[in-house]
DNA sequence: TATTGTTATACTCTATAACTATA
DNA sequence: TATAGTTATAGAGTATAACAATA
């Protein structure tokens, strides 16, 4: 199992570099994709300190991948919005992602590859049910919004 | 699979910060309990720059993890060796992951358990086969010498 | 000349603590 | 007072380039 986490852990950090993102920056790019999120959601969305998020939306900004927007319903706070050249970079890298997948999916017959998503399926599904509800509802990486 | 891969990444991870280790900290101990490679091979064995080896060796050792020897046959050579304390602490995280992985499968049906490990184990095969030989042999991640 | 390892340097990523502005 | 975000600071982790010692 630790094998395969490695393995693909490393796809997606391949195909996140090939786009020259880390693995951190395409997850922060990838949550952006469906939410325009605050500092503070963000942080909690990846499980970073507020400071953290600022230092990681800085560096995305720099490179023009994301932009601040002021709220409208508080002073205080800063929606973070991912912009076109942002979307084009996180769709590259998950397109690449998923044909890598696909590609290591092959190498087994179609039986055992029917086996292997009902079970992880029914792995996720009990692991989310055991520890609180959407564990993973909203820390999706990149490259998986169907979750494979 | 990413969503499995985040998983299981996340369990070692933690188990590995209970140790107050970084995951590349608990790869390197890993890496070490069965080996005393140089300098080099390490950095080959994790698939780093020899320098960035150098400050995590410099970091294991100033915790007493790890020692430096002079190697017999070259002296341009390091040799690492992980000391009473790493094999410890490493062996420490090692168990729990285990104890996570063993709890996380608990939750499948045996049927599903043992068709689980039997499919991967093909998907591994295959995919070093189609890559390099050896591609895993060196970089088992600690806590799965048995590649549970 | 080539290889082994370290050093100098620079950047990303992360957290804690202190701070500003707004609520 | 409490919350949202930034800044200051510190440290781990990484790479490139230059270097010393040895082969």
């Amino acid at each position: 199992m630790a094998q395969l986490a490695f393995l693909v852990h490393g796809l997606l950090a391949g195909r996140a570099g090939g786009q020259d993102l880390s693995v951190i920056q395409a997850r922060l790019l990838g949550v952006l994709r469906d939410r325009t999120p605050t500092m503070n959601e963000l942080a909690r969305l990846l499980g970073l300190d507020k400071s953290s998020v600022t230092g990681l939306v800085d560096r995305a900004e720099r490179r023009g991948l994301v932009t601040r927007a002021a709220s409208a319903r508080d002073r205080r706070s800063t929606q973070v919005v991912l912009t076109a050249a942002g979307r084009d970079l996180v769709s590259a890298a998950a397109a690449g992602f998923d044909a890598d997948v696909t590609a290591l999916l092959a190498q087994l017959s179609a039986a055992d590859r029917d086996q292997l998503a009902a079970i992880v399926s029914r792995l996720l599904v009990a692991h989310a049910a055991a520890h609180g509800v959407d564990l993973f509802a909203d820390v999706i990486p990149p490259g998986s919004p169907d979750g494979r």
